[in-house]
DNA sequence: TCAGGCGGATTGTCGGACGATAGCGGCTTG
DNA sequence: CAAGCCGCTATCGTCCGACAATCCGCCTGA
């Protein structure tokens, strides 16, 4: 008995052929790739079957074009891309807004406790910044949501832990439209995210582990409070629309 | 002033429709795609076109070729997919391992706690299962890792929280390298996985939410333990070796 | 030295072709 | 009548070649 042998198509093996030299570095993060036509002549295959390569390792974010530019540069796929992937595939499994906010309930803490260990100026400064925009530009419900989505971002990065940071913005990117609903629907909202913002943000200066612990997980409870509040199920299955790019 | 406006190319504007069809279940999971010269009609574009955007797509694992089939079909980008793709951008950005198990430290915990509560008797046959495995076949170190891995998926799985198990997969797929290392070159490691996964199993079937997460956190502590035993550098890089898949 | 213009290089899309093979239906055989 | 074999056709994988749009670099002139 053999075991069923994979013949792969040419255009995978070329997409791995060159998936692999950037996941070993021999091409790097901003170089460009070679032309269509050079590839296709180094690898000895019709032009056609390049595209089809190089459309697999675009769609992975290996390979991205700069705005109104040409040539393919060769790019680490950033948080945004992963958040996307995720998300869709999230999105997919009928993933409810509950799970998310579980999720997020469970990492949000831990990182903010991690943080208030190893935060640096900068980041208290990072932070703070982003407090002071949503205090001083919260009308606009969109903005607002901007804002608080930085503050997110700001406290997991002082966790100094990329891994974390990656994994918290598709559940954010995922929140996004419930929680608009909610800020949108609750008049309260603004006051008591403000307040918990300036508990953490405190906690952090303070180097207090567990205050940042306590703050951060209060400040989702609230969330989930205004949920109920705004009457926003979180049974309801998570919306995604596929972002452009 | 004008919004700078981007023309997207063709075949992304396919990939993009497709997308949007697969997301809003118009097409579903394991239907077929219609024939590249269908879609090349009912879109009035050249078959070449099409084609660049099917790679997209596949490459975003939306559609699959099944073994030895020709036909494309919709699918869910899977737990693999996902830890495929979070696997390569974390390699990328040069995560350490140590970064990999602070958040699998975070993660694991977490996860049987909540499973502790909802656990049903199935969780609990699947979680001994892996366990007996571990226990009859760790000889061979790839093997342990399988059953140490199928342990920690069945834990998470308890949490009935889907998302964490997306979250945890590229954790595991990145933690395997190092932890083969650990298992081998540490002879007390069997031992101590055993002691530390019935006490988890036993704490889920007490539904002691605190034992759980207690044991969860003392089993991934001394993950780091045996490292350092080892002499395994918690600074090295993450390793990722693409899938050929 | 810098702005502007020109030509070549590169990408996006197209038309078409052809071999390989998966899938299907019909035919044969027990 | 069921099961298995066989050949046909549809579909995929790859290739050839072409052409327009446009980006880029170079060259020229003020």
């Amino acid at each position: 008995m053999f075991p069923p042998l994979r013949v792969e198509p040419t255009y995978r093996k070329l997409s791995l052929a060159i998936e692999t030299r950037i996941l070993e570095r021999t091409l790097r993060d901003g170089e460009p790739l070679p032309t269509e036509a050079e590839l296709s002549t180094q690898f000895g295959v019709h032009r056609s079957t390049v595209r089809e390569a190089l459309r697999e390792l675009e769609s992975a974010g290996l390979v991205t074009r700069r705005r109104g530019t040409k040539r393919l540069v060769v790019t680490r796929p950033g948080a945004a891309r992963i958040a996307d992937t995720v998300g869709r595939a999230l999105s997919l499994e009928d993933v409810t807004v509950l799970e998310v906010w579980e999720s997020l309930h469970l990492v949000a803490p831990a990182a903010a406790a991690n943080g208030a260990r190893r935060r640096t100026a900068a980041d208290l400064a990072a932070i703070e910044a982003a407090y002071q925009r949503f205090t001083e530009d919260s009308a606009d419900t969109t903005r607002a949501l901007v804002h608080m989505l930085a503050f997110f971002r700001a406290v997991t990065r002082t966790s100094g832990n990329r891994v974390l940071m990656l994994t918290l913005e598709p559940l954010l990117k995922l929140m996004e439209p419930t929680l608009a609903q909610m800020v949108a629907g609750v008049p309260q909202a603004r006051t008591r995210i403000t307040t918990a913002q300036r508990r953490i943000l405190e906690a952090l200066t303070a180097r207090d582990t567990e205050a940042a612990r306590t703050w951060m997980s209060r400040y989702l409870r609230d969330f989930r409070r205004g949920y109920e509040l705004a009457n926003i199920s979180l049974d309801q299955r998570v919306a995604w629309r596929s972002s452009s790019r």
